[in-house]
DNA sequence: GCCAGAACTGTACTTTGGTGCAATGGTGTA
DNA sequence: TACACCATTGCACCAAAGTACAGTTCTGGC
């Protein structure tokens, strides 16, 4: 398997060079014509967008595209995927990480570092799970008719006097309904029962 | 590295033995007392749960878990990796993609199906994106950095003494952040705040 | 008929939220 | 240097939110 390493100045670093004995080093001036099969490492420096550096063409059948970020976090690495790229890593990665990042790439594997793989399907789980909650819709469940129709109220920002009025009866009574409601439900407070009906912050 | 197929009935796929040779293969019932330091494989069958299969204890310092699933779905790998799981993937994978799981997860990674990765990943990418977007809604750039900070606390539910002590400042000055945050964005109070972050209606 | 639960309200109280006024110190820019 | 903006805080004040205790009325089920 051929490696290029493509920057904008052709300069490697030596633990690519170490990884990857046998690369070549291009300019991304150059690159366009030069580069053949095998994969593409694309250094991606500070400030720079995925989308400037990586082929909009993207990789060929016998291409496989990497980006070695000067800082990756999650937005890059995002853009570097949606940009067609396989992985995404620290440029200043150790050269077994490389090795071992070629080596799933080159076997049609993506790769995203573990950090952000780890923050990624916690994410994902968290979401699921919340999902769940809000599907359950158990908050209106547990609430008396009169309770939940203040407790939406209050999640679309109403405040109590404006709910008494709108349902005709006392701000007390608003303030009753809502005691109720939060001790049901468990919560604190009016902020706390917006996220919990609105389905939470994301 | 010492590799332990570990499944109900002490059997072992063809394809695992022949990734791995040198494996231990044991029953459950007697992994727990025989079971030493390397990558555990653990046998997930249809219908049981990843909680069920993997030691609720996770692995030891010297240990990795992987989960063999006759039906990885994405909420299963999901159950792994929450279980403590280092990777996840489908039982009758090649023999190839069984070492490469080993080296990526020997080495401290983390393993999960590609499809499954790029599903998340775009998940993952539209969850980013709209969450751009809704902050986008310019709310943060039209706020200093130290008021974004504190609207993004009330927006979880915080209230000001507990903000105050997150930020190791006073409350007083909370308040006052926020006193600008609402001014700023044309807002009443904090719950207004909570929606405009969160996200309105929907 | 009795009881449970809901809806409703009042008085009184504490806590939290939000504003006005005033002040200090830092940073950056015309 | 002067000016603008930000971060910080204190004191005082008012409004809103939330709780405690107490009470009435109505409805449906055992």
């Amino acid at each position: 398997m051929q490696h290029w390493f493509i920057d904008r100045q052709a300069i490697a670093l030596p633990t690519w060079r170490e990884a990857m004995p046998a690369a070549q080093v291009l300019a991304r001036a150059r690159a366009g014509s030069v580069v053949g099969a095998g994969i593409l490492w694309f250094r991606l420096r500070s400030g720079e967008a995925a989308s400037e550096v990586l082929p909009a063409a993207g990789p060929a059948a016998d291409q496989h595209f990497v980006v070695l970020s000067d800082e990756p976090d999650e937005d890059t690495v995002l853009q570097c995927l949606t940009a067609g790229a396989a992985g995404c890593c620290n440029s200043h990665a150790a050269p077994e990480v490389l090795q071992q990042v070629a080596l799933v790439v080159a076997n049609g594997g993506l790769w995203v570092g573990q950090s952000l793989l780890r923050r990624v399907m916690g994410g994902t789980a968290r979401i699921i799970e919340q999902r769940q909650q809000a599907r359950n819709d158990d908050w209106s469940a547990l609430l008396s008719e009169r309770e939940a129709e203040v407790a939406r109220l209050v999640a679309s920002a109403s405040s109590n006097k404006e709910i008494a009025r709108q349902l005709s009866i006392s701000e007390r009574t608003v303030k009753a309904h809502l005691t109720s409601v939060f001790e049901k439900l468990g919560l604190r407070d009016r902020l706390q029962l917006s996220l919990r009906i609105n389905g939470l912050p994301r």
